[in-house]
DNA sequence: CAACTGACGGCCT
DNA sequence: GAGGCCGCCAGTT
C-alpha cells in the first residue's frame, strides 16, 4: 500500500464514523489496518477538509489543541455528550460494526 | 545516515 | 485526574 492509497483509506475511515459517535486516531489506525495515531494525526492535518474531521479525538477524550473549540462546538451539534471539555468515549466512541 | 518532529498512546508517579 | 516519560512511526531536515 503506497502513500496515497493510505491517505485514501484513512479519509474513508472517517467518513464512516456516524454522526453521534466518535473514533480516536488509535481507532483510526488500526482500523484501517496500518500505521499509527501519529500518521492519521498527519493525514489530518493536511487532508482533513472534506470529511467528518471533528469526530476524531484523542483517546483522554479531548480533541485536538489548534481545532479544540471549534471542535467541540461540532461535535455537540452531533449531538454527542460533552462534559468538562471532554468527550464520554464509553458513551460515544464508534463501533466499525455499525 | 543521524536527528528532529508531531491533530498520539500507554504506563507510572 | 494531571503530568511526566518514553515508545511509536512516517515524513522532513
Amino acid at each position: 500500500m503506497d502513500r496515497e492509497e493510505y491517505v485514501e483509506a484513512v479519509l474513508r475511515a472517517v467518513e464512516s464514523i456516524p454522526e453521534g459517535s466518535v473514533a480516536t486516531y488509535g481507532d483510526i489506525a488500526e482500523y484501517v489496518g496500518q500505521g499509527g495515531p501519529r500518521q492519521v494525526g498527519a493525514i489530518m492535518r493536511e487532508y482533513g477538509g472534506g470529511v467528518p474531521w471533528w469526530r476524531v479525538i484523542r483517546a483522554s477524550g479531548v480533541p485536538a489543541d489548534e481545532v479544540g473549540d471549534e471542535q467541540l462546538h461540532r461535535l455537540r451539534s452531533d449531538g454527542v455528550r460533552i462534559t468538562n471539555g471532554r468527550v464520554n468515549l464509553r458513551d460515544a466512541r464508534w463501533d466499525p460494526q455499525d
